[in-house]
DNA sequence: GAAAATTGTGGGAAATTATGGGAAATTGAG
DNA sequence: CTCAATTTCCCATAATTTCCCACAATTTTC
């Protein structure tokens, strides 16, 4: 599994053309892989995943029958959701469905963050926002992650 | 067994054509392949199978002996009903039968998704609604489907 | 710091794909 | 058997996407 790092402001053409930095491409596990794939994310922003990695993710997905519940559909679509194929051209660069775009209201000025294997596209206004936390609500979130994860096991 | 990804906006046109985006006739496994089957979805939108995962699906529910029970046999007769042979022009595109038109209440505007070996067809508008979901509903179906993945095995 | 190499940006042309319409072929009813 | 209706096949145009080239900007090297 593909692990990214680093958060890289970069921006789209008139065209919605993302060009990928070379410091982020040359983090894809080959040179061969010129197809990924964009999807919505839960927040306003987009989600970038290796081929790879989005078969392991779904794959999970389909291992469930849909023949168990209409919840089971639901939740295999609501997952999906927006998933577009995108393939890099020779100068790098990705072209961004113009629903995604209008989706996470991207216009010029985008900051592409590393997220474990995938990806996040956000808007830079939108992103310096999501980031505006003070002291106090941040130890609040974490101390919300550590009982949710303890949760879950 | 093939895995599609995507989700595809596209058109009908008055005539009940339905064209297949490019990006996702790629996914066919073989350009040879032209014939598929269309059936009902359990919601109301409709299905599409390669002819090979067709008739896989098909042996599953075959597997299953008619002696079993009057409800095994009219679930079986009933899914099957509805399947349709459709071959895909020299345009890349497949005539839907009118009765799953309206089954599943298709206009011109429609949606493709990859949904494991399966591509879902949807009313745009169902399909928007469909995906329409709150954060509490999403978790819970989350939750919903970890229970269930693991009731599965 | 200047030159070279790499990377980023923009736009235009060519190829492909989408869409609509019409003619030919087939089917079914009378 | 004939006519009407539907279906299949084919072609023309519109729209989109892909490919390619040129230049700008940045980074690297000497």
């Amino acid at each position: 599994m593909t692990a990214f790092i680093g958060e890289y402001n970069c921006k789209l053409d008139e065209k919605g053309r993302l060009s990928i930095p070379s410091k982020l491409r040359g983090q894809f596990p080959e040179a061969a892989c010129n197809i990924l794939i964009v999807n919505r994310g839960f927040e306003k922003c987009l989600v970038l995943y290796t081929k790879e990695d989005w078969l392991d993710e779904t794959a999970k997905l389909n291992a469930v029958d849909d023949f168990m519940s209409p919840d089971i559909r639901r939740f295999k679509r609501i997952f999906t959701n927006g998933a577009n194929l995108v393939q890099i051209d020779n100068v790098q660069r990705v072209l961004i469905p113009k629903k995604l775009l209008e989706y996470a209201g991207l216009k010029s000025e985008v900051v592409l963050v590393a997220n474990g294997n995938k990806i996040e596209i956000w808007d830079e206004d939108l992103y310096t926002s999501e980031l505006n936390v003070d002291s106090t609500e941040l130890s609040q979130l974490a101390q919300l992650f550590h009982k949710e994860r303890n949760q879950g096991k």
